[in-house]
DNA sequence: GCATATGAAGTGACCGGTCACATTGCAAGT
DNA sequence: ACTTGCAATGTGACCGGTCACTTCATATGC
């Protein structure tokens, strides 16, 4: 026997037979067996399959009658190599482990399922290295599209996705030379509407924390973000000693009670800081609290990306809010768009935009 | 031109060519044009692809050039249908938008990215007649094997399970009666657990929160802790008045929020509380808070799941650990051993097993 | 009543690889 | 010198669908 069923030998009459009828035959049925068993050609099978309103109602009943007898599963791989369409979307994420990314694969998910395409997720933990190995094997299954996370790719990469020839949509960001589509936001304008939305509360003395920019696993998107911060200091004449580049990608609660740490340690009198992640700034708040430092009457912080978390704790965490389902979504859309009509679509630019989210972790500074 | 590269028509010399180059040709290389490029036979060129040591160094290094002159990228739809071997491992979990999940996804990726298998991944929302569409779909990629989380699956993807012949495992739980390999942990198990946890610690006056176990979208594995839990209460002769079930899943951190205050309205001088996921656990610390009840002085709270900002939160949680990562670890090894030897392994029943992991939000109860 | 349009179903080639087996060349064994 | 063995490469069929046509029967128009 291939594969016992343990501790339930009885477990199901019918599927037993199933199954014992697919050991039977030997293999699994075709689209032949199947045109044969309903009296009709593999052609008259296909259509029901694809198209039934192609066929008679009386014919496709017979057909779909053969099917569910057989319990016929139609190939992909033989359809897609025939008709050249495998149905495929690629997705391409730093991580999965990242609320905001795993929404945008819903948000995704969500429109392509009703378009029968099915995503193929990636996942490259922010190593530019990894990206170009998944990029391949990915490309190998013939996707008609890719939807990746935008503005640096390696040199090879790029060559990739220009000759796949197929529509490639970068998301999360938005680069001054996309490779074609995008649909994101611009992480360098948060940074700066974050330290905006401080120094307008009053504070002078404002720190953040970051990644290191340092070694293959970069968070490109994050470190945009404590640019465009720190360029906001800068231009309101403002010192940027506080901005903390500490430990690498992904960054999670650790980071930011770690960062804190080294924050206050350098600029001790600061009033303010702002986290590259939400996830960040829920550590710092935390480690505030266990330091017995208040948030936000000694110290306000603000965080980015609007994660649940952040709503929920004490205080509730003032961030800069991005619709990632959104964001997915209209991949998802423009992508259905795209490959439903002839394919010369004009190259898209959408800013799907920020908004700050004021709650009570930032409290403006008392003069 | 089929694709616009907006704003930057300058991006890419190189990759430039490589489109053009697409482009005139008018399609895709395939692996006949690599074996008259290069001056040997199809077979050549496979081989060099699926293991280089089958041919010669200098006749390699040609067919190497070619390949990459070409920018070939070899069709895996093509190969598998010839082969028989997709590469494809299924994945079906409820949600993505789950760390823990998420983890067993990235575990399971990191074992079969070494065997050069793809990871299809397809989520339920928990809702089974949803699996059974998804299930359906994902046979027809034909996977060479499919995990999944266990327990309760519609008549008809159990039958399609069974009848797909390829090796499946389910996760996530230990189904009484499994459809063929599991490995998980038991959730009525982790439901006991706790409540004998919160008993020893001196409480008798103990409640739970979980989701409802109504309608379509049904959490089996929460509700099976909260079983657990209450058996294990009438077990010791303590009342379950305090166990509360609220709201559908996915269980968020604002289920806490709301479901403690259903509690304390039912039982309002209840001693511990047990949430079936630490985000609603988290809720329900945050929502005490808010309300000056202070835990653990006034209430203790247990969690499962052990996720991160558990440890982070103020107290921190105890809660219940599944290392969800080895789950995905041990499964895809699993895969990588059954596909790699002949197929009839014997039926795996794998117990990843629970641990309680105290901290501060539960405290012994005073006498 | 007959040419023509239209709908339903069938035919054979083909998609791009890989399988099983055949062929070739050359070193080793007797 | 003549097998024998083996490594390197080639050959043609085949995997399971779908494409572009063709065929056939029936409905329609004049």
């Amino acid at each position: 026997m291939t594969a016992e069923v343990a501790n339930a030998p009885e477990t199901n009459a019918a599927a037993g037979t199933a199954k014992r009828r697919a050991v039977r035959s030997g293999k699994r049925p075709t689209i032949r067996d199947v045109s044969q068993l309903a009296g009709v050609s593999r052609m008259t099978v296909s259509r029901v399959i694809t198209d039934p309103s192609l066929v008679l109602p009386a014919t496709r009943e017979r057909v779909l009658k053969a099917i569910a007898d057989l319990g016929y599963v139609p190939d992909r791989a033989a359809g897609s190599l025939s008709s050249r369409k495998t149905g495929f979307i690629a997705l391409m994420l730093p991580t999965l482990t990242n609320a905001n990314f795993a929404a945008v694969a819903h948000g995704l998910t969500e429109v392509l399922r009703e378009a029968d395409f099915q995503l193929l997720i990636s996942y490259t933990e922010y190593d530019i290295a990894e990206e170009e190995r998944q990029l391949r094997n990915l490309l190998a299954r013939r996707p008609e599209a890719i939807v990746l996370t935008g503005a640096s790719h390696s040199r090879e990469a790029t060559k990739m996705l220009l000759s796949a020839d197929i529509p490639v949509i970068e998301i999360a960001d938005l680069p001054s030379r996309p490779i074609e589509h995008v649909i994101g936001f611009s992480n360098y304008q948060a940074g700066r509407k974050a330290a905006r939305h401080l120094i307008d509360k009053g504070f002078t003395r404002i720190g953040a924390v970051g990644g290191t920019g340092a070694g293959a696993v970069i968070d490109h998107r994050g470190e945009e973000r404590i640019c465009g911060f720190e360029d906001e200091l800068s231009g309101a004449g403002l010192s940027t000693d506080g901005v903390v580049r500490f430990g690498t990608a992904p960054l999670s609660y650790d980071h930011g009670v770690g960062a804190i740490g080294e924050l206050l340690d350098r600029v001790p009198d600061t009033q303010a800081v702002f986290a590259v992640s939400d996830l960040s700034a829920v550590g710092v708040i935390m480690e505030c609290q266990r330091r017995g430092i208040d948030v936000p009457g000694q110290l306000s912080v603000m965080g980015f990306g609007d994660f649940e978390i952040g709503a929920v704790i004490n205080p509730p965490l003032t961030t800069i809010h991005v619709d990632f389902t959104l964001l997915g979504q209209r991949a998802g859309a423009a992508l259905v768009d795209m490959l439903a009509s002839g394919e010369p679509a004009q190259a898209i630019r959408d800013d799907v935009g920020l908004q700050v989210i004021e709650r009570s972790s930032v409290q403006a500074a008392s003069r």
